[in-house]
DNA sequence: GCTTGGCATGAACGCCCGTTCAGTTAATCA
DNA sequence: TGATTAACTGAACGGGCGTTCATGCCAAGC
């Protein structure tokens, strides 16, 4: 075989997939055509299918890849010991993970209707596995006695919305830095779900300021 | 000018806008024709441009109007008199409002990108003028000590994302009925800036219950 | 019952679509 | 140096796009 290093198919690739992230992000699937993507990239429309079936097989991966980063990051976060540290760190793994992608948030958020029925399947499965994630750490704080939920599922797709909606308005150069919204968020979560408020101020006790006392 | 009673055109422009709305929530701008819209009225495209100048107009209509029946159906919502009454309102009229028309919601959020920018800054406008609805019962209910708010603008962005996720999941016919999802959002969103939490006990007075209780 | 005009047709305009494929190029290996 | 082959071109396929417009129909008003 010929021509191994410094491979053009190494830069390509990449290149296809970065400029279709990024168009598929900014005027919707439907309307980017496969010509567009080859253009922005310096190339033929015909030679993107040496990278790629067809155009809703590179959705899909965009948006399979997309996932299984964000599960694989939050396996390898460090999340601390209580269920309030734990629900802290995901906060704050949430919001810095997405910060740093919004075209792949937006397009894993949006197209998810451009998706044919089993990459649809695929993917809200991997959404749903993420959140379980965040459903086990108030499911067990809950048991513990550190959080005080009304409504288990309401709460997690709360926190996740939440969390999610930063990237709709959040600009580099901002106000607040992106830790410092974090920060922000991170204790916004905790309130949501913390137990010594009103009637229940029973719970109160030396968990607090764990979670508090950090803002 | 014949033809008065029983005119055509008045069926024909609702049965327009609805079948655009319907597809354009459901595909996406760019992925719908004019065609497609026109055969789901029954009708030849060519027939559409009685009722509209272009496609873009079409979608600009839809989300102006959905914005503006937004509005005034806040204005003429009973609000109550303090701060926390008025946040449980806004939470629950938001719920109610935006699951009766999920479509409409989806095409307002999903499509600003498809919108030129003149007709965008001018959404944009409608969308902030509600955003400052929830800022200003924020900013009363804190200067009235009923509310602990680290960030003003974070709390809004926060309760008006946390609110609007619900249509992301709600189901007709699911565990919850509206109602009872309006009842609970609106505990979480006064847990979200409730002031007797933590170190900020010294806030906690007679208000306590005004809010809380009603869960 | 004839005229009027609101409502709609259907053909046409020039252009772009996703995808395929025979052919060209050029970097590498023997 | 010549053979090999990965990487890409460019044309072509059938079809759909948004929009315009000359034309026609038919219910209402006189």
């Amino acid at each position: 075989m010929a021509r191994k290093t410094g491979s053009r198919a190494e830069i390509t690739g990449p290149l296809i997939r970065q400029a279709a992230l990024s168009l598929f992000a900014r005027h919707g699937y439907g309307a980017v055509s496969m010509r567009r993507i080859a253009a922005e990239v310096g190339v033929q429309a015909g030679a993107l299918y040496l990278y790629t079936r067809d155009k809703q097989s590179l959705l899909f991966e965009l948006m399979r890849v997309h996932m299984e980063e964000l599960l694989a990051a939050w396996a390898a976060e460090p999340k601390g010991e209580t269920a309030p540290a734990r629900l802290a760190a995901f906060a704050r793994f949430h919001i810095r993970f997405h910060l740093e992608r919004p075209e792949a948030v937006f397009l894993a958020y949006m197209e998810l209707r451009s998706l044919a029925p089993e990459n649809f399947a695929r993917i809200e499965a991997l959404r749903q596995q993420y959140e379980g994630e965040l459903a086990q750490i108030l499911a067990a704080g809950q048991q513990a006695g550190q959080f005080r939920i009304a409504d288990l599922r309401l709460t997690t797709m709360s926190i996740i919305a939440m969390l999610t909606g930063v990237n709709t308005w959040y600009r580099e150069g901002g106000r607040l830095s992106r830790d410092e919204v974090g920060e922000i968020y991170a204790d916004m979560v905790a309130r949501l779900v913390a137990p010594e408020s009103g009637d229940a101020r029973v719970y109160a006790g030396e968990h607090i300021g764990d979670h508090i006392a950090e803002k």
